[in-house]
DNA sequence: GTCTATATACAGATAGAC
DNA sequence: GTCTATCTGTATATAGAC
């Protein structure tokens, strides 16, 4: 099943998880290597530029992402509200690819931003079906965005500001009222 | 009005849309004093090192945000309404100063991130008699991050998938609706 | 496939002239 | 108050041994 060689691997996740908690200025290849247990000539030799590593994690998120359009068209709880907890979940291999990519995007990486912006629009794509109208679309996705932009905000100052437990269960009852294409009730 | 030297504000007005147009990693000394017409040595007399910079963005978004505050609580448009559609503006000093800062926290700095976390509950207290429960605040909230979220992104890319003209009236009118304590309608 | 050693560029910061 | 010149550390990348 992983037919790419191990330690490619390693360095990938090596390299997300700096960019995750560090921030593109720390996600160095002397520290990527450094925390995959390589030394930078054998993170090169899997990476040929710095370049291609970032590549590697945004080919990673389109992967992922595929992967989840399938899974969330088929949650029981439902399209709208399955769609809004798992944008508060904090350590699963989407979400460490969402906010890795986004320190790229938020550092002039234009592939970046091109592959958010089409996650963007897979996610509509699944949700307009099961939204009112398109207002209700936008409010899905933004209170989705804003769950993200808190979680990756943290670093090592992990921000409680983003609804866990009741808070979350009713916020997610909120919106899916809200968004929900049959009756307001 | 403008007591401090001319050159400080300069130099901090390139460094801070720096951080905006190129992120983290693009705003150096170096290119800071480029782009305020000064040398690294000039740059330097005004503020002694990079944190000093920093710091000084992140007084400048406190003074900013005090200022936010008085406008907002006499909102003729209501205090939502008003809340969400200035969370969407793209170029004034506010807006600036909050991407820039949440550049920073985004690389691992904590003051930049307790700046940001102190403005969120500034607007948490204003907005609180204004809506109905903790979920609709929290949706309020969410939705105001996600619309900074998206206009952060972009750099050269600006992201389309803000919603402008009648799209947000629509989405401030929803969200005014869902928030509001009186009547749902 | 992984390493050490090294080349080159640039970052932040200091010293001191003007 | 602003400049040039310079020091020191670190970033990306290459070369070549093992």
């Amino acid at each position: 099943m992983s037919r790419p060689p191990r330690a490619r691997e390693i360095v990938l996740d090596a390299f997300e998880r700096i960019l995750v908690e560090d921030g593109a200025r720390g996600a160095t290849l002397d520290a990527t290597a450094r925390a995959a247990g390589v030394s930078k000539g054998g993170l090169l030799y899997h990476f040929a530029s710095k370049d291609a590593l970032e590549s590697a994690l945004i080919e990673r998120l389109r992967v992922l992402v595929a992967a989840d359009i399938a899974t969330i068209e088929s949650a029981p709880e439902g399209v709208v509200a399955y769609f809004v907890r798992a944008s508060v979940m904090e350590d699963d291999d989407l979400d460490r690819a969402i906010i890795a990519t986004s320190r790229l995007a938020q550092n002039g990486h234009p592939a970046a931003t091109r592959a958010l912006l089409e996650m963007r629009e897979s996610w509509e794509a699944v949700l307009r079906p099961h939204t009112r109208d398109a207002a209700a679309l936008d409010l899905v996705m933004l209170v989705s965005d804003g769950l993200y932009f808190n979680n990756a905000l943290g670093g090592d100052t992990p921000l409680t500001v983003v609804p866990k437990g009741a808070a979350l269960d009713a916020l997610i009852a909120l919106v899916a009222q809200v968004a929900a294409p049959e009756a307001a009730d």
